[in-house]
DNA sequence: GCTGGCACTCGGCGGGGCTGAGTGCCAAGA
DNA sequence: TCTTGGCACTCAGCCCCGCCGAGTGCCAGC
């Protein structure tokens, strides 16, 4: 129970210094929060607590902060779910509605917005993995003897794009021809299947004697490949830098980091791989990583709350990709939490219609 | 030529303390500046300067810091053009060369990275203008019963997209002959020109008694004119957030407004109101907007240097866009409108090809 | 019109002293 | 064994002060 109790103070302690941003002494704790026993006693459980790394003084004779440990533990022991406002509830449920006639872009520009705004934090969102979808229509268009735009349209409704400059010159005939049996190749498949598909679609025309053809066909074929492949779909959004630089004002050492950190998010590879490396937390539907635990050089002030999106909810569908956000690592944990997983779970069902 | 002198004075000024970020003093002035004279002589032209309020001393005893219009004067009559660096030509042709065979997301993604980089400051492409531009195609493809794709193709390769939800069923044969008959309306037209020719075809069906057909019909159409009007092509990249905040470390008064910088950038819609409300200065080339010229609330810190790109450098043809940087006012303006001015030129050739 | 000289101003810096929040430890009580 | 009040101690932050020096404006002389 004395062990109950400490685990009672590093709450109090990692919420008291959210809300106050400055060292929370033991005086200021039994104040604060009805604990039942005396400063001295807190003191005590300090020390202990700062023993188990999970709280730390800045200075001799300052009060305590919380470690990146510490706020572990209050993430995964001690944070209720702290349920959402109305006011934030309509927000989310106002982004579906109006979601319903929107193409891609849009839905995700906004879904990042509104996650920037309910977080005050900055929020990135992922592109939809395209490796569940089939292809399911591949235009052809001359822009000019020599060139031609090709257009890929999946089944969500994305479309992928291509200017492809071919070796020699592309008669219309033969653009027509190729639409054709491009789109008898590919149309239906899922995309990886797809790009295998069309290996073939070159050596029919070598087979065929039509090797001048051949040339230019295998040009317009890795272009359709590329497109196909997973790079172009490997994209963030982000948006609320402007949370950041005010969350900066408060905080010395958090601003001097700003400059990293809006250089990782600008470094869509950084984010990337950020957003890739981490696993969502089987009970919480929620990846937390504070701190250090980043693992990103200019991230370490910076804690990451991130969750998968699309999908199913049942689970039968592998999700398409992850939202969340970024900010420092003395954040409201549990608001933040629930705010990602209310997005992304809305984000789920205004993918699915 | 005293009158000149005290214009080389305010040149000097401006070079410095945009070097040093401090204020400058008479004597450090003479040292640094062969200018011929004593200090007691500099700080009477300083006085006289600061009578025209083209500089200020932040307080009494210290050196002197250009004004807005400080900087005006020195933009429009005294800073000569700075050659680029050979290695700052070689960036921008490296990119000229690579650019040939990318689609224009990656080209402008890749310039704004560019500008960003040269000037160490935001750097802010407007995406071209589709004003001038031509339909090339257009496709529709359903996506069930009831929605189709609508995919625009225009000339420049640009490709727009809307998924379009018709209140009724669209049946395979009525989008195929409305494929046809909206190619046979638009294609070889301008976009504005082509908006106003569909108006006809919803009537078309009506008028042969089809009139359930028609509903459908004008959803589409409509879709498709709002594709082809103006909305769309608002948009603006954006890079080199993290610039800003490393000028900020060193610049308490620009690290305050950081934020409102930040924010103004996110919203697209304030960034082209900027872009659009500004003309080049046809002798340069570039417009340069000052502090408060920036006609923004918070950016009374910032200046914006910005210039129209393609068309056609004879001027036959009219420009697409803006491009440009925003930074704080204390920037080294030679460098950085040679920049813009550079990067403007290469860009429109880039388009051109 | 330029220059050297001179008195003046005042922000920034470093030192010293005080305050108060917060700590650790200890001995006594439950 | 845990809790508690008491007590001595530490130390960051703040204010005050005095000094320094950069920088100024003005003036008389060239």
């Amino acid at each position: 129970m004395a062990d109950d109790r400490r685990l009672a103070v590093l709450r109090a302690i990692v919420e008291d210094y959210v809300a106050t941003h400055e060292p929370v002494g033991s005086k200021a704790l039994v104040d604060r929060h009805a604990l039942g026993v005396s400063p001295a006693t807190i003191r005590n459980d300090m020390a202990a607590l700062e023993d188990e790394g999970l709280i730390a003084q800045p200075h001799t004779s300052a009060g305590r902060v919380p470690t990146d440990k510490g706020y572990r533990v209050f993430v995964d022991r001690l944070s209720g779910v702290k349920p959402l406002s109305p006011a934030e509830r309509r927000a989310i449920e106002r982004l579906l509605v109006d979601s319903a006639s929107l193409d891609l872009d849009e839905i995700l520009e906004r879904t990042v917005r509104l996650l920037a705004q309910l977080t005050q934090q900055v929020a990135v969102v992922q592109y939809p993995s395209l490796s569940q979808t089939q292809v399911r229509h591949v235009e052809l268009v001359p822009l000019g003897p020599r060139r031609v735009v090709l257009v890929l349209i999946t089944d969500t409704g994305r479309v992928e794009q291509r200017v492809v400059d071919g070796p020699v010159e592309l008669p219309e005939s033969l653009v027509t021809e190729l639409r054709g049996r491009l789109n008898a190749t590919v149309v239906g498949r899922r995309l990886a299947d797809a790009a295998l598909a069309l290996d073939v679609v070159a050596t029919t025309y070598t087979a065929a004697g039509r090797s001048g053809d051949a040339e230019a066909v295998r040009t317009v074929v890795a272009a359709l490949q590329q497109a196909l492949g997973p790079v172009r779909e490997q994209r963030v959004v982000m948006a609320g830098a402007a949370n950041l630089a005010r969350a900066g004002l408060h905080d010395t050492t958090f601003a001097a980091s700003l400059g990293q950190v809006l250089e990782a998010i600008e470094e869509q590879v950084v984010m990337l791989r950020l957003l890739t490396e981490v696993v969502d937390d089987p009970s919480s539907g929620v990846s937390v990583r504070i701190g250090r635990e980043v693992l990103h050089e200019g991230l370490t002030e910076t804690s990451l709350v991130t969750s998968a999106y699309g999908g199913s909810a049942a689970g039968d569908a592998a999700p398409l990709a992850r939202l969340g956000i970024l900010g420092p690592t003395r954040m409201d944990y549990p608001m933040t939490i629930s705010s990602v997983r209310a997005v992304a779970r809305y984000l789920t069902k205004v993918l699915a219609t």
